[in-house]
DNA sequence: CGCGTTTGACCCGCGC
DNA sequence: GCGCGGGTCAAACGCG
C-alpha cells in the first residue's frame, strides 16, 4: 500500500487566485450542502431506528408477560421485568449483540474502556459469564456482564450496572475512527485465543444487529445527543487523522497569509 | 516494568 | 447451619 501524500500546491498565478477562491467557495457550499442532505438522512434513519425500537420493546414485554406464567426462574425474571427496574436504581440495561459465528470474543466495544476482573461459567448456561467494569474513569461505578446466549451462541447477552458518571466515550471514537486500522482488541494475554471484538452498532457493513432490549427513556433520548456529538467527533478525527493534511492545510494557510497584501 | 487478563479462592446472599 | 451459586478479589502471568 503506497502512502498517500496530501499537497496543496499554492504558487498560483495571482490573476488565478480569485477565480480559485469562487471555485473553493462553490466548492464549500457544495460540500455543506451535501452534510445537511446526509445529516437529515441519518436523522430520518435514527428515527426509524427509534420506532422500530419502540416496537420491538413492546413486542418484548409482551412476550415476557407471557413467559413468567410460564418459568419464574428469579434471575430471568429480573431480566424481562426491566422496566420494572428502571425506576430503583441502580440503573440496568441489558444489550443483546449478534456476532458471527466464529467470533467466540466476550469483548463487546460499545464505546466505554471496560476492564474485566472476573469470569464465571454460571449454572445455567455452559458458556462463561465475564465481569467488567468501566475503567475509563477509577469512580465510574458502571459495570457490565457478558454472556453468550443460550439459544443462540452468536448473540451475546450483555447486561449494564449503573451510569456512568463522565461523558467521555473515548473508545468508541478512536474505535470508530480507525475502523481498518490496527486491532482495537483488548491485549490478549494467556492462553485463550480471542477474537476480534463485537461492535454494537449498525455503522458496520456486516449484518451485526444490535437490539437494546431493556433502555430507558433517559438512555433513549440521550442517544440522538450522542449520535449528534459522535458525528462532529467522527468528522473532527478523519480531518485531523491525517498528519500529510494538517500539515499542507498549515502550510496553506501560512502561505496565504504571507502572500497577503495587507 | 507497567498494565490488563486469567483463574482459583473467597465472600455473601438465599433457600432448605 | 449447611450447601449452592453468583459475584468479587487478588496473585500469577505474559505481552509490549
Amino acid at each position: 500500500m503506497e502512502p498517500t501524500t496530501t499537497c496543496f500546491d499554492l504558487n498560483l498565478d495571482p490573476s488565478m487566485v480569485l477565480m480559485e477562491d469562487q471555485v473553493l467557495v462553490q466548492e464549500l457550499h457544495r460540500l455543506s450542502c451535501e452534510n445537511k442532505r446526509l445529516t437529515n438522512l441519518l436523522t430520518h434513519l435514527c428515527d426509524n431506528y427509534m420506532a422500530l425500537q419502540k416496537q420491538f420493546n413492546q413486542l418484548i414485554d409482551t412476550n415476557s408477560d407471557q413467559d413468567s406464567r410460564k418459568r419464574k426462574l428469579p434471575h430471568e425474571c429480573s431480566a424481562n421485568k426491566f422496566n420494572d427496574l428502571n425506576s430503583s436504581s441502580p440503573k440496568v440495561s441489558k444489550v443483546l449483540v449478534k456476532t458471527q459465528a466464529s467470533n467466540n470474543s466476550l469483548y463487546v466495544m460499545d464505546g466505554y474502556q471496560w476492564r474485566k476482573y472476573g469470569q464465571k461459567v454460571t449454572r445455567d448456561n455452559p458458556s462463561p459469564r465475564a465481569y467488567f467494569r468501566c475503567s475509563f474513569a477509577p469512580s465510574c461505578p458502571v459495570k457490565k456482564k457478558v454472556q453468550r446466549s443460550l439459544e443462540d451462541p452468536t448473540i451475546l447477552v450483555t447486561t449494564y450496572e449503573g451510569e456512568h458518571n463522565h461523558g467521555h466515550r473515548q473508545a468508541e471514537i478512536s474505535l470508530l475512527s480507525s475502523q481498518s486500522e490496527t486491532d482495537q482488541s483488548p491485549k490478549t494475554k494467556g492462553s485463550s485465543p480471542v477474537s476480534s471484538p463485537t461492535t454494537p452498532t449498525i455503522l458496520s457493513g456486516c449484518p451485526t444487529v444490535t437490539l437494546d432490549l431493556v433502555k430507558s427513556g433517559l438512555v433513549e433520548s440521550a442517544q440522538k445527543s450522542s449520535i449528534q456529538q459522535f458525528l462532529v467527533q467522527q468528522m473532527t478525527n478523519s480531518l485531523t487523522r491525517d498528519p500529510n493534511f494538517t500539515t499542507a492545510l498549515a502550510t496553506a494557510i501560512s502561505g496565504k497569509i504571507l502572500e497577503a497584501k495587507w
